[in-house]
DNA sequence: CCCGTTTGGTTGTCGCTTCAAGTAACACCT
DNA sequence: AGGTGTTACTTGAAGCGACAACCAAACGGG
């Protein structure tokens, strides 16, 4: 697909070096997601996205967290979150309550069920998260992943609003 | 969920390091697949997932395809594949055209438009993947992202479905 | 041949995400 | 106080993907 020139800005395409990282890369985006969701879905009935917010709520402080805060840990838009809390709710997990110093707004808290939950699945989640992406890995490229993602996370999370877990993280 | 405590193994927790290593690659395949959409979309009217059909059928022989190696290719499940397919067809993007060889198959053949709408999509696609993913990484990064993507493929992907585009690859 | 099985694809339904709109509360300025 | 704008969140409709059920064509023995 290499068109004739003549464009506004000619097109660097990618070299071999850059095209296999980056086939890799957009495989591993697009599979890992089904593997996490597929096994905590059998294993505990939650989507990996849920189980990360009853997570992220279980390491904060009095097991509670704004909407707006749980948003950004989580990267979801508000209205994702709000419906999926909604769903949480229902099913006992996570209470609303509202925030007492701002009445716009609302804590979402872990119920003790919402702890059992996630204390329950934890671990079918952690052994999966080895086999599939730890394990394979050497210590080194551990560490050459950090930096990786660091770099990336620099452009595509230029805000770090995802990363408040790396930084302030328990 | 999991019954009695203490399970049949104790769980390895994530020490400093590995913990490192995946929240960044989860935010990473958190933040990614929207960053590509919003720009396809925005630019083509195309998901990265319809990019990614209309590519596969680009550089593909005849560019055609059976469903089912279209469906490998980009990792869908069959449904999925035929649902996209449909609507790419509504919009003259491709053409079903049933298989001589074998009549319960469907090939999936891009279309002149579709062609000149992978083409046009292309240069803005590789922009984004470039100052988002290419460009912040050194090259060393770069052969350390492929190293890395091909030990998660091993297990994420143990049929190499979606390495197809790597071995015989064009 | 004929029947059971496997393979290739499509369709329908449900759940989740997104987008657009709406409400309520705060904050600031006059 | 009143008005304006911003923030925090919820709701409703629309679209896409997953799962299950389904049909049709191709094997593969007897």
């Amino acid at each position: 697909m290499e068109s004739e020139a003549t464009e506004t800005a000619e097109t660097r395409w990618l070299d071999q070096t850059e095209r296999d990282a980056w086939l890799r890369l957009v495989a591993v985006v697009e599979l890992l997601p089904g593997v996490l969701d597929a096994q905590l879905r059998g294993s505990a009935g939650l989507t990996h996205f849920e189980y990360f917010v009853l997570a992220m709520l279980s390491e904060a402080r009095e097991r509670t967290l704004r909407m707006t805060t749980l948003a950004q840990r989580t990267n979801a838009t508000l209205p994702r979150l709000s419906h999926v809390v909604r769903r949480l709710e229902d099913r006992g997990l996570v209470e609303r309550v509202p925030c007492p110093e701002d009445r716009r707004a609302t804590n979402a808290h872990l119920t003790d069920a919402g702890w059992d939950a996630v204390v329950d699945a934890a671990p079918g989640h952690v052994e999966t998260v080895r086999t599939h992406v730890l394990d394979p890995l050497t210590r080194e490229q551990l560490s050459q992943l950090r930096a990786i993602g660091d770099s990336l996370l620099a452009t595509l999370d230029p805000e770090g609003r995802m990363t408040a877990l790396f930084d302030g993280g328990a």
